[in-house]
DNA sequence: AATAATAGCGGACAATTGTCCGTTTGTCAA
DNA sequence: TTGACAAACGGACAATTGTCCGCTATTATT
């Protein structure tokens, strides 16, 4: 039986993210086309889109190696203090993924546009929703909450729900708006957040 | 001094919202394009253009009517209930406020992508956290989230923050996900939120 | 009415995104 | 080696978005 493949296409793969890295440092995520990456690395543009059909599902490659690393710190972080008060746990989650939001702003933008948009067009399995990342802080965040709520520290919610809710208040242009237009630094938004959304769904820390 | 404008400016600008509103309810807001439009209406790209630069501007134009009616439900229900407990009220308004949020989802959308996106390439003023709508809602939910936190019957929170959160939340494709993919309905689904967000900013609702 | 002046129309044009198909190139069988 | 086969490359092509500029039509003036 013939089944061959190249063993090229793998290096190809690099050569583009290596040159829209490049690019995209250079000149900023937004200001780059595809095809100027297709013509950098010196490939056709079929060869660019059967591999990203987007510039959102290329940032998602990008952002890939960092993803990895913010889910080993959280892992690692979980690990630390897995015997700290599941408040305590929740909060130092929500402030590193604060901190990992913010730190990849540029690129956040453009799957968040390339995925949400892309959902909106076409019923594709392929979502923001369904995709590694989203799932990997959803299931992270529903955990948590759970695990508050059996402690019974809490009121009454629906964890999975809450977590979908903490997520898209962290969506990065809602982020960007609080930091640039409304002048928040990072550690602010974190404070207000965790006071706002998590605080208050424990009974009162000054317990009866 | 001579400073003509042509009367029948207004008329084109009428038939360009009347052809985008029929061509969007046949075909659906995403499948029609800006040149399909300005074709149908019988007039030049640029005449399209010069008037709503993005399918997002057109589609403010088109929820516009909506949206009045849709404040003058906010301020006639505020004013009807003006002398019931201010956490009513906020869950009232938030219950109306889904249910637009809902009944518009298509129109939402497209704004959201092209104001948000839009905000993302260039510097412009024009944005979607500057928009009349935007600006309504934060500054009714600030106000009521205000009255919250002066009555004393809350914890401590910045009203401001809170209210960007909220309306964050409340973005067009979470609604959907939520109702679609998570299989809820809107009742559920102001229920969860009313829930998760608001309740949970008050103390006790069985006072000590 | 005739004229001057300009607001603003319209379609051609440029740039970007996304697709298709003829051709190349590596792999396996003989 | 060589030949056959298909994975996968590349650039031409279509579609959509967004811009520019010559020309028309309307209005104020006489």
């Amino acid at each position: 039986m013939v089944t061959p493949k190249r063993k090229d296409a793998q290096q190809l793969t690099e050569l583009i993210l290596d040159t829209a890295r490049d690019l995209f440092t250079k000149f900023g995520v937004d200001s780059v086309s595809m095809h100027q990456i297709a013509k950098a690395a010196g490939v056709g543009q079929a060869t660019l889109y059967r591999r990203y059909t987007q510039k959102g599902d290329l940032c998602l490659e990008l952002i890939d190696d960092h993803f990895n690393r913010f889910k080993n710190d959280i892992e690692q972080l979980l690990a630390s203090i897995h015997d700290q008060p599941v408040l305590d746990r929740l909060k130092a989650v929500f402030r590193r993924l604060v901190v990992f939001a913010s730190d990849e702003t540029a690129l956040l933008k453009a799957i968040h546009i390339s995925l949400v948009h892309n959902r909106c067009i076409e019923n594709d399995k392929r979502t923001f929703f369904t995709s590694p990342p989203y799932m990997f802080l959803h299931s992270t965040l529903t955990h948590l909450l759970k695990e508050s709520q059996d402690s019974g520290q809490t009121v009454p919610f629906d964890p999975a729900f809450t977590a979908h809710i903490y997520i898209a208040s962290l969506a990065p242009f809602t982020l960007q708006h609080l930091s640039e237009d409304y002048g928040m630094s990072t550690d602010a938004i974190v404070e207000q957040l965790l006071r706002t959304l998590i605080c208050p769904l424990f009974k009162p820390n000054n317990p009866e």
